[in-house]
DNA sequence: CGCAGCGCCTGAAGGC
DNA sequence: TGCCTTCAGGCGCTGC
């Protein structure tokens, strides 16, 4: 599932290949979540921003075009030869007689193409600070948790709080910082711990190019390192890096979620 | 307005 | 071996 990280680490790729190309022909799945595509022909890409899981590609018209990878969601650059796969479900022409490709198992991802209006994109339209903006800071993240009642992790999850986590890195800084991902308050303690462990964890993955579990790739095709150094997601039955208590699993938000018992007290 | 619940979607994995 | 069921989950939408 690609998370802030592995958003990242596309967009990074990306950047090289797509900047300053005009889009020559276009093309989408009819389902709404991805026929939007063909809107941007003939706008040429200015770069490759991101916001939270978000790609937003800004075109020479003013107005940017966002792809989200939902759970499967693979971006490819291909060359003007390129295998039929019944997976991809929008692409772009390049003008350089190359093809950026949206191939999506799932159908989880999303393509639109918008101006000022993200009424269609409700949770891009209220996201959250990037979290590494200078203005989410533990007072932040503390006051922003404060008003709801929710879940610790769903929060999280939310999108509204910061941008960009998912279920695996939630799980992992909620691990790192103690805290039990059912609880429906936040401490200012808490907040302090959790704050940074939000951002170490995502920096680190970043620096790794991600966390490839199942289909998330890099535009060239490649695995992210990630996975490889994950400290709870996933890791249900054994024992915690931290204190040696086997890991449990629990049910947070229709989520699978792992957790240490001891570490993570409510 | 906040939030819980549901539906979307299909390959993989597990049970028998 | 093969069929069937269950599971994975981000986000948009609906309704309380």
């Amino acid at each position: 599932m690609p998370e802030l990280p592995e958003v990242e680490t596309v967009r990074r790729g990306l950047v090289p290949l797509v900047s300053g190309r005009r889009i020559v022909e276009a093309d989408g799945h009819p389902s709404p979540k991805f026929r939007d595509a063909g809107a941007a022909i003939g706008a040429t890409i200015t770069g490759v921003d991101r916001r939270g899981k978000y790609l937003m590609l800004p075109l020479d018209d003013g107005r940017r075009l966002v792809i989200h990878l939902g759970m499967t969601g693979q971006l490819r650059v291909h060359g003007a030869e390129h295998p039929v796969d019944p997976y991809v479900r929008a692409w772009w022409q390049l003008d350089d007689d190359r093809t950026l490709a949206l191939r999506d198992v799932r159908r989880f991802g999303r393509v639109a193409v918008v101006d000022d209006d993200l009424s269609g994109l409700p949770t891009l339209a209220a996201l959250g600070p990037e979290p590494f903006d200078p203005a989410f800071d533990p007072d932040a993240l503390w006051r922003s948790m404060r008003s709801s009642r929710s879940r610790v992790k769903t929060q999280l999850l939310g999108q509204r709080v910061v941008a960009g986590v998912g279920n695996i890195y939630a799980d992992e800084a909620l691990w790192r910082a103690g805290i039990h991902p059912g609880n429906r308050t936040l401490s200012r303690v808490g907040a302090a711990r959790l704050h940074p462990a939000i951002v170490a964890v995502l920096l680190e993955a970043i620096s790794r190019g991600g966390t490839t579990l199942r289909d998330y790739r890099t535009v060239d095709g490649g695995s992210g390192e990630n996975q490889h150094h994950l400290d709870c997601y996933g890791r249900a039955g054994q024992p915690c890096a931290r204190c040696g208590t086997v890991l449990r699993r629990i049910v947070v938000d229709a989520r699978g979620t792992t957790f240490c018992p001891v570490c993570q007290r409510r």
